[in-house]
RNA sequence: GGCGGGGUAGCUCAGUUGGUUAGAGCGCGGGACUCAUAAGCCCGAGGUCAGUGGUUCGAUCCCACUUCCCGCUACCA
């Protein structure tokens, strides 16, 4: 049987242009699903664009433009940013895309014919410039009129017509979904965060909107518009071409592996998502991971204070694979980040050039100058060459539990001590002096080349453009990475030409 | 207010199912080497593991309290 993973970003939401967090999703998204590939995987990874919803209708207005072409506009720079970001998405979808809409619509008549959802009215108050109800305890009388107290805006009494979905229906049928699958959310925290809203009690949810009109229309009534988070969730299926569910997208792919997304967004994922599926009776996808956000310095980005870091900028100033790095090694996955441009200068140096870059570099003149840029003959390893050798083979269960517990810190850590470890062992092993003893220089340098073969194919996930150039030394292309030759001590053919390569990172002084 | 998470070296973070001298990277000080992007390697300085009390032969790790930080507490997404 072959094996099949499928991965999500969020479809981001185009109100505004890409910035860090979108960056991010999508990097450490394309981390697991370049990963999956090279461990023999059928990968589908999806991102896109979710562009419904009464923001983008109003944006467009203020315009002056159809809400349509304003999100071709912007959708655009998301697909860009893919492009710039080397992700390894298989698809981006729309939500304005017909597919989408027929797959939205199709999940509403199946929800609507099973009684799941009931037509009803929604009332409280109303904040039109906070765009927010509230309670009944968060408004206050001022000087005549009822304002909201958080805000201090006026509010009004507003009535409206709308669909519910019984989600009060389901609390107790979640609540055994967090209590039997452990890992469904994670990180741990957040689940807890779920559970005790869960907990705290559901009431059915309003799925349908009058006031506005840029969405997908209720089927049976075309005055509503379809809530946006069951439009938007439901893209997850759209692009494995629901609701015809015997075609192979869907049979190989749905219920997705890992839902990879904010924490902002978790309970959309966590809660209204299983919802519905569970009332539509679809399968349920395996894992919904929230991770933190990246803040600049210790804050969070934001235009008043100036501090607002352009994925884009980064990755013109330094360079893409030197952000994905830092994103993917500095960040402690599933809490949040911190960027700057000081540590992540710091970052490129010490770790890619003068650690990683460098192995390269000094191993790879070497080669050159004894042995003509070839694999070694005669290799006869010692003790100490298998030892630094067969870490990869010792470690290879724990690595591949990392990655199926999106244990990124982890996998990244192993990595940078077997950078360290290299480096140690060529100067330990002190070659420039073995010029009289042929065969142990050459066993030295074989296995110099190996650990970086095989740190090089670990790297592919994380930085795939560097990693492809250090694996053209030995001539393997992105098709033949396999990340299980890492097991192998002998990959390299003895007496193969191999590359020279230029300096792989350079310095930022 | 309620529920949850957290406060570990100058900085960013690991870790301990309780057990002799608490870890890594970066930064800092010193040393030996020279294949290499003056990179790499070795050695070192630096922590009362937030505070107080308790359980225990023994607590940074368990319990209680105190204090500080953060998240969640539903229909903007």
């Amino acid at each position: 049987m072959s094996k099949n993973y499928y991965i999500t970003t969020p479809i981001y939401y185009p109100s505004a242009k890409p910035h860090m967090g979108h960056a991010y999703s999508s990097i450490v998204a394309d981390f697991f699903a370049r990963f999956k590939r090279i461990d023999g995987y059928n990968v589908f990874y999806l991102t896109g664009t979710d562009e419904h919803g009464l923001k983008i209708q109003k944006a467009a207005e203020g315009k002056n433009q159809d809400p349509l072409d304003f999100c071709n506009e912007i959708s655009k720079t998301f697909k860009d940013l893919s492009e710039t970001l080397n992700l390894s998405n298989t698809d981006f979808i729309r939500t304005t895309e017909k597919r989408h809409h027929k797959s939205v619509q199709n999940l509403w008549n199946i929800l609507e014919k099973k009684g799941e959802i009931y037509l009803s009215k929604y009332s409280g108050w109303y904040s039109i410039s906070d765009e927010a109800f509230y309670l009944e305890d968060d408004i206050e009388e001022k000087n005549g009129s009822k304002v909201a107290k958080l805000s201090g805006s006026s509010v009004e009494w507003i009535e409206e017509e709308s669909y519910f979905f019984k989600l009060s229906k389901w609390e107790d049928k979640l609540l055994e979904l967090y209590e039997n699958n452990k890992k469904f959310i994670l990180p741990k925290s957040r689940k807890n965060e779920v559970v005790s809203f869960v907990k705290s009690g559901l009431k059915d949810l309003s799925v349908s909107r009058k006031s506005f009109s840029w969405g997908i229309k209720v089927p049976t009534n075309n005055d509503h518009v379809i809530y946006v988070w069951l439009d938007a969730l439901t893209n997850y299926m759209s692009a494995l071409n629901y609701p015809d569910t015997k075609n192979s997208l869907y049979k190989n792919f749905w219920p997705a592996d890992l839902h990879l997304i904010g924490k902002d967004i978790l309970r959309f994922h966590a809660v209204y998502w299983p919802a519905f599926l569970l009332a539509a009776d679809l399968p349920l996808p395996k894992r919904i991971y929230g991770h933190g956000w990246i803040l600049s310095g210790d804050e969070k980005m934001s235009k008043s204070k100036g501090n607002i870091l352009d994925p884009l900028e980064i990755i013109n100033e330094y360079g893409l694979d030197p952000l994905r790095y830092y994103l993917l090694k500095e960040v402690s996955f599933g809490n949040d980040g911190n960027i700057s441009k000081d540590k992540l200068i710091s970052c490129i140096n010490s770790d890619l050039a003068n650690n990683f870059g460098n192995l390269c570099q000094r191993v790879l003149t070497f080669t050159e100058k004894n042995l003509s840029l070839t694999v070694p003959n005669k290799v006869n390893f010692l003790d100490d060459d298998l030892n630094i050798l067969n870490n990869f083979s010792n470690n290879y269960d724990k690595l591949m539990d990392y990655i199926d517990n999106q244990n990124i810190n982890s996998y990244m850590n192993f990595i940078v001590d077997q950078m360290f470890l290299a480096n140690k062992y060529f100067n330990d092993q002190e070659p420039w002096k073995k010029k009289n003893d042929f065969k142990r220089l050459n066993t030295i340098i074989y296995t110099s080349l190996e650990l970086i073969r095989k740190i090089a194919i670990l790297l592919y996930p994380v930085i795939p453009y560097s990693s492809l150039k250090v694996l053209n030394i030995f001539n393997i292309n992105e098709k033949k990475i396999k990340v299980d030759t890492i097991k192998n001590n002998q990959y390299l053919e003895n007496g193969m030409k191999i590359n020279k390569i230029n300096i792989l990172f350079n310095k930022v002084e």
